[in-house]
DNA sequence: ATCCAGGTTCGGG
DNA sequence: CCCGAACATGGA
Protein backbone atom coordinates (compact mmCIF):
# COMPACT_ATOMS: atom_id res chain seq x y z
CA UNK A 1 0.00 0.00 0.00
CA UNK A 2 1.30 3.29 -0.84
CA UNK A 3 -0.13 6.89 -0.81
CA UNK A 4 -0.06 10.14 -2.65
CA UNK A 5 -0.37 13.41 -0.95
CA UNK A 6 -3.68 15.21 -3.20
CA UNK A 7 -2.78 18.86 -3.27
CA UNK A 8 -4.66 21.86 -1.80
CA UNK A 9 -7.10 22.30 -4.20
CA UNK A 10 -8.41 19.32 -5.38
CA UNK A 11 -12.33 19.07 -6.25
CA UNK A 12 -12.92 15.48 -5.02
CA UNK A 13 -16.78 15.70 -6.24
CA UNK A 14 -16.29 17.44 -9.62
CA UNK A 15 -13.69 14.75 -10.45
CA UNK A 16 -15.61 11.67 -9.76
CA UNK A 17 -18.61 13.44 -11.48
CA UNK A 18 -15.88 13.16 -14.68
CA UNK A 19 -14.74 9.81 -14.23
CA UNK A 20 -18.41 8.51 -13.26
CA UNK A 21 -19.69 10.04 -17.07
CA UNK A 22 -18.04 7.07 -18.55
CA UNK A 23 -20.73 4.65 -16.98
CA UNK A 24 -19.41 3.24 -20.37
CA UNK A 25 -15.59 3.09 -19.42
CA UNK A 26 -14.09 -0.39 -19.72
CA UNK A 27 -10.71 0.69 -18.10
CA UNK A 28 -11.73 1.77 -14.73
CA UNK A 29 -14.52 1.03 -12.63
CA UNK A 30 -15.95 3.72 -9.85
CA UNK A 31 -17.64 2.82 -6.90
CA UNK A 32 -18.16 5.61 -3.96
CA UNK A 33 -14.80 7.46 -3.30
CA UNK A 34 -12.69 4.70 -4.86
CA UNK A 35 -11.61 3.29 -8.13
CA UNK A 36 -10.08 0.07 -9.43
CA UNK A 37 -7.88 -0.13 -12.48
CA UNK A 38 -6.05 -2.99 -13.93
CA UNK A 39 -2.21 -2.07 -14.90
CA UNK A 40 0.06 -4.13 -17.24
CA UNK A 41 3.58 -3.36 -16.64
CA UNK A 42 6.40 -5.58 -18.20
CA UNK A 43 3.36 -8.06 -19.10
CA UNK A 44 2.81 -8.24 -15.19
CA UNK A 45 -1.21 -7.39 -14.06
CA UNK A 46 -1.62 -5.40 -11.10
CA UNK A 47 -4.79 -4.19 -10.16
CA UNK A 48 -4.80 -1.21 -7.70
CA UNK A 49 -7.43 0.25 -6.21
CA UNK A 50 -7.77 4.21 -5.49
CA UNK A 51 -9.42 5.28 -2.59
CA UNK A 52 -10.08 8.65 -2.22
CA UNK A 53 -9.23 10.02 1.32
CA UNK A 54 -9.05 13.76 2.71
CA UNK A 55 -5.45 14.49 1.67
CA UNK A 56 -4.15 11.45 -0.38
CA UNK A 57 -4.92 9.18 -2.76
CA UNK A 58 -4.15 5.06 -0.85
CA UNK A 59 -3.27 2.76 -3.08
CA UNK A 60 -3.69 -1.05 -2.54
CA UNK A 61 -3.13 -4.13 -4.76
CA UNK A 62 -5.92 -5.94 -4.92
CA UNK A 63 -3.89 -8.59 -7.15
CA UNK A 64 0.01 -8.98 -7.93
CA UNK A 65 2.47 -7.93 -6.01
CA UNK A 66 4.51 -5.12 -6.89
CA UNK A 67 8.27 -4.34 -7.26
CA UNK A 68 9.52 -0.99 -6.04
CA UNK A 69 10.14 -0.45 -9.91
CA UNK A 70 6.21 -0.94 -10.34
CA UNK A 71 5.83 1.24 -7.05
CA UNK A 72 7.32 3.85 -9.02
CA UNK A 73 5.41 3.85 -12.44
CA UNK A 74 1.97 3.15 -10.87
CA UNK A 75 2.71 6.32 -8.56
CA UNK A 76 3.78 8.34 -11.38
CA UNK A 77 1.08 6.92 -13.50
CA UNK A 78 -1.66 8.53 -10.88
CA UNK A 79 0.24 11.42 -10.32
CA UNK A 80 -0.28 12.62 -14.24
CA UNK A 81 -3.80 10.42 -14.62
CA UNK A 82 -5.23 13.60 -12.10
CA UNK A 83 -2.80 15.85 -13.26
CA UNK A 84 -1.72 16.68 -9.80
CA UNK A 85 1.44 18.27 -10.23
CA UNK A 86 -0.61 21.84 -11.61
CA UNK A 87 -0.35 24.82 -10.16
CA UNK A 88 -4.07 25.59 -10.35
CA UNK A 89 -3.96 28.57 -9.26
CA UNK A 90 -1.05 30.10 -12.12
CA UNK A 91 -4.61 28.44 -14.37
CA UNK A 92 -7.00 30.70 -12.38
CA UNK A 93 -5.24 33.83 -12.59
CA UNK A 94 -5.54 33.03 -16.33
CA UNK A 95 -8.86 32.59 -15.97
CA UNK A 96 -9.89 35.32 -13.66
CA UNK A 97 -10.09 37.87 -16.25
CA UNK A 98 -12.52 35.85 -18.46
CA UNK A 99 -15.85 35.77 -17.57
CA UNK A 100 -17.42 32.83 -18.59
CA UNK A 101 -13.67 31.29 -16.81
CA UNK A 102 -13.97 32.47 -14.25
CA UNK A 103 -17.26 31.85 -13.58
CA UNK A 104 -15.95 28.16 -14.31
CA UNK A 105 -13.20 28.66 -12.05
CA UNK A 106 -15.79 29.05 -9.30
CA UNK A 107 -18.22 26.66 -10.28
CA UNK A 108 -15.75 23.54 -10.42
CA UNK A 109 -12.85 24.88 -8.05
CA UNK A 110 -10.59 22.54 -7.47
CA UNK A 111 -10.87 20.40 -10.70
CA UNK A 112 -7.96 19.17 -12.40
CA UNK A 113 -7.55 17.74 -15.59
CA UNK A 114 -7.87 14.07 -16.19
CA UNK A 115 -5.71 12.64 -18.28
CA UNK A 116 -4.61 9.90 -20.37
CA UNK A 117 -1.19 9.30 -19.45
CA UNK A 118 -0.36 6.33 -21.98
CA UNK A 119 0.09 7.78 -25.26
CA UNK A 120 -0.55 4.81 -27.36
CA UNK A 121 -4.13 4.68 -25.73
CA UNK A 122 -4.83 8.63 -26.05
CA UNK A 123 -3.78 8.30 -29.83
CA UNK A 124 -6.02 5.13 -29.96
CA UNK A 125 -8.95 6.99 -28.32
CA UNK A 126 -8.91 10.10 -30.62
CA UNK A 127 -9.22 8.03 -33.56
CA UNK A 128 -12.12 5.78 -32.26
CA UNK A 129 -13.74 9.21 -31.01
CA UNK A 130 -13.85 10.79 -34.12
CA UNK A 131 -16.99 11.94 -36.15
CA UNK A 132 -19.06 9.30 -33.89
CA UNK A 133 -21.19 10.25 -30.57
CA UNK A 134 -19.26 9.65 -26.91
CA UNK A 135 -21.68 6.80 -26.09
CA UNK A 136 -20.64 4.84 -29.56
CA UNK A 137 -17.26 5.75 -29.57
CA UNK A 138 -17.03 4.17 -25.85
CA UNK A 139 -19.11 1.05 -27.61
CA UNK A 140 -15.53 0.54 -29.74
CA UNK A 141 -12.92 1.07 -27.18
CA UNK A 142 -15.30 -1.62 -25.53
CA UNK A 143 -14.80 -3.77 -28.51
CA UNK A 144 -11.73 -2.96 -29.08
CA UNK A 145 -10.19 -3.67 -24.94
CA UNK A 146 -12.24 -6.65 -24.95
CA UNK A 147 -10.63 -8.54 -27.84
CA UNK A 148 -7.40 -7.63 -27.40
CA UNK A 149 -6.62 -6.16 -23.93
CA UNK A 150 -5.55 -8.23 -20.52
CA UNK A 151 -7.84 -8.62 -18.05
CA UNK A 152 -8.30 -10.61 -14.45
CA UNK A 153 -10.83 -11.27 -12.65
CA UNK A 154 -11.86 -9.65 -8.58
CA UNK A 155 -14.84 -10.61 -7.02
CA UNK A 156 -16.32 -11.93 -10.18
CA UNK A 157 -15.68 -8.89 -12.22
CA UNK A 158 -13.35 -8.48 -14.71
CA UNK A 159 -10.64 -5.63 -15.38
CA UNK A 160 -9.28 -5.01 -18.58
CA UNK A 161 -5.93 -2.91 -19.20
CA UNK A 162 -5.82 -1.62 -22.52
CA UNK A 163 -3.81 -4.06 -25.50
CA UNK A 164 -0.28 -3.13 -26.28
CA UNK A 165 0.42 -2.14 -30.22
CA UNK A 166 1.55 -5.54 -31.16
CA UNK A 167 -1.89 -6.94 -29.86
CA UNK A 168 -3.69 -4.73 -31.64
CA UNK A 169 -1.98 -5.88 -34.80
CA UNK A 170 -3.19 -9.05 -34.54
CA UNK A 171 -7.06 -8.02 -35.07
CA UNK A 172 -7.61 -8.81 -38.44
CA UNK A 173 -9.75 -6.82 -40.75
CA UNK A 174 -13.02 -9.06 -40.13
CA UNK A 175 -12.60 -8.66 -36.23
CA UNK A 176 -12.42 -5.20 -36.79
CA UNK A 177 -15.61 -4.81 -38.95
CA UNK A 178 -17.59 -6.81 -36.06
CA UNK A 179 -16.23 -4.24 -33.38
CA UNK A 180 -18.04 -1.71 -35.57
CA UNK A 181 -14.39 0.25 -36.81
CA UNK A 182 -14.72 1.57 -40.22
CA UNK A 183 -12.20 0.67 -42.37
CA UNK A 184 -10.66 4.11 -42.34
CA UNK A 185 -10.41 3.84 -38.49
CA UNK A 186 -8.63 0.42 -38.95
CA UNK A 187 -6.08 1.77 -41.65
CA UNK A 188 -5.62 4.95 -38.60
CA UNK A 189 -5.14 2.40 -35.74
CA UNK A 190 -2.67 0.09 -37.95
CA UNK A 191 -0.48 3.00 -38.52
CA UNK A 192 -0.23 4.07 -35.26
CA UNK A 193 0.49 0.86 -33.76
CA UNK A 194 3.32 0.50 -36.01
CA UNK A 195 5.19 3.53 -35.04
CA UNK A 196 4.87 2.35 -31.50
CA UNK A 197 6.47 -1.47 -32.32
CA UNK A 198 8.86 -0.04 -34.38
CA UNK A 199 9.62 2.52 -31.45
CA UNK A 200 9.51 5.43 -33.92
CA UNK A 201 7.38 7.41 -31.39
CA UNK A 202 7.19 8.13 -27.93
CA UNK A 203 6.01 10.25 -25.01
CA UNK A 204 9.60 11.24 -23.76
CA UNK A 205 10.38 12.52 -27.18
CA UNK A 206 6.98 14.60 -27.68
CA UNK A 207 7.76 15.98 -24.36
CA UNK A 208 10.93 17.56 -25.05
CA UNK A 209 9.17 19.25 -27.95
CA UNK A 210 7.63 22.86 -27.28
CA UNK A 211 3.85 22.58 -28.11
CA UNK A 212 4.44 23.66 -31.88
CA UNK A 213 6.56 21.04 -32.54
CA UNK A 214 4.59 18.45 -30.75
CA UNK A 215 1.97 19.36 -32.52
CA UNK A 216 3.56 19.07 -36.50
CA UNK A 217 5.18 16.37 -35.52
CA UNK A 218 1.65 14.43 -34.15
CA UNK A 219 -0.33 15.79 -37.61
CA UNK A 220 2.42 14.17 -39.52
CA UNK A 221 0.42 10.76 -38.52
CA UNK A 222 -2.23 9.50 -40.74
CA UNK A 223 -5.55 9.93 -39.13
CA UNK A 224 -4.18 12.77 -36.66
CA UNK A 225 -5.79 16.05 -37.74
CA UNK A 226 -5.86 19.04 -35.84
CA UNK A 227 -8.47 17.96 -33.17
CA UNK A 228 -7.01 15.14 -32.83
CA UNK A 229 -3.42 16.42 -31.94
CA UNK A 230 -4.69 18.91 -29.85
CA UNK A 231 -6.31 16.29 -27.54
CA UNK A 232 -3.40 13.98 -27.00
CA UNK A 233 -1.41 17.46 -26.24
CA UNK A 234 -3.86 18.36 -23.76
CA UNK A 235 -5.52 15.04 -22.44
CA UNK A 236 -2.02 12.89 -22.35
CA UNK A 237 0.96 15.44 -22.75
CA UNK A 238 0.03 17.77 -20.77
CA UNK A 239 0.33 21.02 -22.99
CA UNK A 240 -1.68 23.75 -21.46
CA UNK A 241 -1.91 25.50 -24.95
CA UNK A 242 -4.09 22.52 -26.17
CA UNK A 243 -7.53 23.94 -27.99
CA UNK A 244 -9.46 21.82 -30.24
CA UNK A 245 -11.12 24.35 -31.65
CA UNK A 246 -12.95 22.14 -33.94
CA UNK A 247 -14.27 20.06 -31.12
CA UNK A 248 -18.06 20.25 -31.09
CA UNK A 249 -18.39 19.90 -27.09
CA UNK A 250 -16.39 22.97 -27.11
CA UNK A 251 -18.32 24.90 -29.58
CA UNK A 252 -21.77 23.71 -27.78
CA UNK A 253 -20.34 24.44 -24.27
CA UNK A 254 -19.47 28.27 -25.53
CA UNK A 255 -22.81 28.48 -26.84
CA UNK A 256 -24.12 27.69 -23.74
CA UNK A 257 -22.13 29.58 -21.49
CA UNK A 258 -22.50 32.70 -23.63
CA UNK A 259 -26.49 32.41 -24.21
CA UNK A 260 -25.64 32.28 -28.07
CA UNK A 261 -28.17 31.25 -30.37
CA UNK A 262 -25.85 28.92 -32.53
CA UNK A 263 -22.71 27.23 -32.32
CA UNK A 264 -19.99 29.80 -32.60
CA UNK A 265 -18.25 29.56 -35.88
CA UNK A 266 -14.54 29.74 -36.77
CA UNK A 267 -13.76 33.68 -36.88
CA UNK A 268 -16.25 33.77 -33.41
CA UNK A 269 -13.95 31.07 -32.18
CA UNK A 270 -10.85 32.80 -32.92
CA UNK A 271 -12.12 35.70 -31.31
CA UNK A 272 -13.72 34.47 -27.95
CA UNK A 273 -10.62 32.26 -27.10
CA UNK A 274 -7.90 35.21 -28.05
CA UNK A 275 -7.35 36.34 -24.36
CA UNK A 276 -6.86 32.52 -23.36
CA UNK A 277 -3.21 32.25 -23.68
CA UNK A 278 -1.46 29.74 -22.13
CA UNK A 279 -4.20 28.12 -20.32
CA UNK A 280 -6.73 26.79 -23.45
CA UNK A 281 -6.30 23.32 -22.45
CA UNK A 282 -8.20 24.19 -18.43
CA UNK A 283 -10.40 26.21 -20.26
CA UNK A 284 -11.59 23.69 -22.91
CA UNK A 285 -11.50 21.08 -19.89
CA UNK A 286 -14.07 23.07 -17.75
CA UNK A 287 -16.37 24.14 -20.53
CA UNK A 288 -16.98 20.05 -21.09
CA UNK A 289 -17.26 19.66 -17.53
CA UNK A 290 -19.75 22.47 -17.68
CA UNK A 291 -21.74 20.15 -20.71
CA UNK A 292 -22.55 16.91 -18.25
CA UNK A 293 -25.67 17.17 -16.65
C1' DA B 1 -36.60 10.04 -42.43
C1' DT B 2 -33.04 13.33 -41.47
C1' DC B 3 -29.46 15.24 -38.83
C1' DC B 4 -25.76 15.32 -35.80
C1' DA B 5 -22.20 12.98 -33.05
C1' DG B 6 -15.52 14.98 -28.78
C1' DG B 7 -12.97 14.43 -37.48
C1' DT B 8 -9.75 13.19 -41.25
C1' DT B 9 -8.31 12.48 -45.71
C1' DC B 10 -8.68 13.07 -50.48
C1' DG B 11 -9.90 15.12 -54.77
C1' DG B 12 -11.56 19.16 -57.11
C1' DG B 13 -12.68 24.05 -58.04
C1' DC C 1 -6.95 27.89 -49.43
C1' DC C 2 -11.65 26.28 -49.01
C1' DC C 3 -15.52 22.74 -50.10
C1' DG C 4 -17.84 18.40 -50.42
C1' DA C 5 -17.80 13.44 -50.16
C1' DA C 6 -16.90 9.18 -47.91
C1' DC C 7 -16.44 6.71 -43.80
C1' DA C 8 -19.99 3.44 -39.91
C1' DT C 9 -23.32 3.57 -36.28
C1' DG C 10 -26.83 5.16 -33.10
C1' DG C 11 -29.81 8.30 -30.78
C1' DA C 12 -32.98 12.18 -31.04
Amino acid sequence: MIKIRLPELFNKTETFRYLNRGKEEILFRVSGNRVRKLFKIENKLLLTQLTFENQNIKIDFLQGIPSSHHLKLIENHIVEWFDLNTDLSKIYDGFRPVEILYNLAHTYHGLRIIKVPDLYEALCWSIIGQQINLSFAYQCKRNLVAEAGAYCTYESETFYSFPSPEDVLEISDDTFRRMKFSSQKVKYIRIVSQLFTEKKISKEQLLYMDYQKAKQTLKQIKGIGEWSANYVLMRCLGYKQALPLADVGLQNALKNQLNLANKPGKEELLLITENWKGFESYATFYLWQSLLV
